[in-house]
DNA sequence: AATCTGAGTGAACGGCGTTAACTATCGCAA
DNA sequence: TTGCGATAGTTAACGCCGTTCACTCAGATT
């Protein structure tokens, strides 16, 4: 805990500098366009020089998946901090940041939620179940959801149809947050299932020839989703209050 | 039309062989792995020799994408034809074969519903609205749906409701399809989406902390929702009839 | 039989990740 | 203050890659 001497702080910096400039070439040109050369000349450096902080383009990629987790987790955070004691506020308001950072974040968005390149392949499974980046993630969601479940139940299925048709392959889940209510972790997973479908395909363009401005979906299918849970009186508060 | 020259056959078979070896390439190593000069080695050519059949890499990789979605589209028409007359039935072979081929072609699913490399997005948005991939595959999905609607029409949320929170920001797709009735059209959107998100999680590994069986859960997702759609009375033929 | 077209080759350019050998500088200890 | 070891950086090189260009040569056309 002393303070950290000169040179780590160099270090650290330098780090930064490389990460910031992999991912401003993932933004501006893709993910392609993320290469050590290119990184190491933006900096005035040559590429070898990398080597010293990160053992491979692959590795560094990781890392930035990793910050870029981070981010996205702690501008849902926020969004969830900013929007009152209400869990159904909390719950809509995290949606909406997590749908905004990805439209406003495409390329972000494409490498962390994408289809797995083989180098982060191993970054996700690298990780222990427990600290998986979509566990920490979900962690997020699934604590307003069991406040919401315990102020006032909402509406699902009733346990035993859930426990018939999942049996005990929701255990993963109910363990990792501890010993959540089955029909919680039900619709957690049916939530969070849909709103990673909506946003993947609104990012991905899958949607465009269909309907114009994915947002109205959104809001549409989040009251659709709220009418379901029963919890339709709440009002739905404007679009647009999360960053 | 007249019988291909001699030339031409042996072309259209030096296109395909070109294909198959892009696509070997894609599913033994990743989509990095796909290189002119490696389809080439394999066909015992050089890789310049490809530019007499692609332009680039680009759009050979565009091709193989193509082709792709014709072989999806056709498997999920085939799951459909040998599902009987029942709607309800057609579309949860539908669905299952969807799955089925996605879980069981996973770089392939990559190329079609990840992330759009640049390249791609070129393709995806080169062709016009009408033959969007997307539009093209949403189609068969389309078809069914709206025949169930005719016959037996399900439960949704009232049309004014529909209306009231997506204006007519769904005319796109009703359109797309000859003036379907909004309830199908928000119907189709709904289900779509949670199709596909369902199924992009699986793929791509998202859903490996919470879920052991993602089968189980897709089967117990698909049950929710015909029990929205209040058509529960339907017996869900048994999983695994669809190849 | 002469010609033309199309398929394929080889060499080359520039860019890439990565390794190896080497140099210079910075921070610390004697 | 001097010396030394760790650390950050360099250059050169290897083998990939996409792509272009000039070229050859067999097969179809006239």
């Amino acid at each position: 805990m002393t303070a950290p001497t000169r040179r780590e702080r160099l270090r650290t910096a330098t780090v930064t500098e490389i990460k910031d400039g992999a991912r401003r070439l993932l933004v501006t040109g893709g993910p392609e366009a993320v290469s050590l050369r290119a990184i190491a000349r933006d900096m005035g450096m040559t590429a070898p020089a990398i080597y010293r902080y990160f053992p491979s383009l692959e590795a560094l990629v990781a890392a930035v998946a990793g910050d870029l987790y981070d981010e996205l987790r702690s501008t849902i955070e926020a969004a969830r901090d900013g929007a009152g004691d209400e869990p159904v506020g909390q719950l809509i308001a995290m949606a909406r940041a997590f749908r905004n950072w990805s439209v406003t974040h495409p390329a972000e968005f494409g490498l962390l939620f994408g289809a797995p390149t083989p180098g982060l392949d191993a970054f996700v499974a690298g990780c222990g179940d427990a600290d998986h980046p979509g566990a920490r993630f979900g962690a997020v969601f699934a604590q307003p959801l069991l406040d919401l479940w315990q102020r006032t139940p909402f509406r699902t299925p009733p346990p035993e149809v859930i426990r018939q048709r999942l049996g005990d392959r929701l255990e993963p889940l109910r363990l990792s947050h501890g010993e959540i209510p089955i029909e919680v972790a039900y619709t957690f997973l049916a939530g969070w299932t849909r709103l990673y479908g909506l946003v993947a395909m609104e990012v991905f363009r899958q949607l465009t020839w269909a309907v114009t401005e994915p947002e109205a979906l959104f809001e549409s299918e989040m009251a659709m989703f709220l009418d379901e849970l029963g919890n339709s009186r709440q009002v739905l508060p404007p679009a647009g209050s999360a960053d």
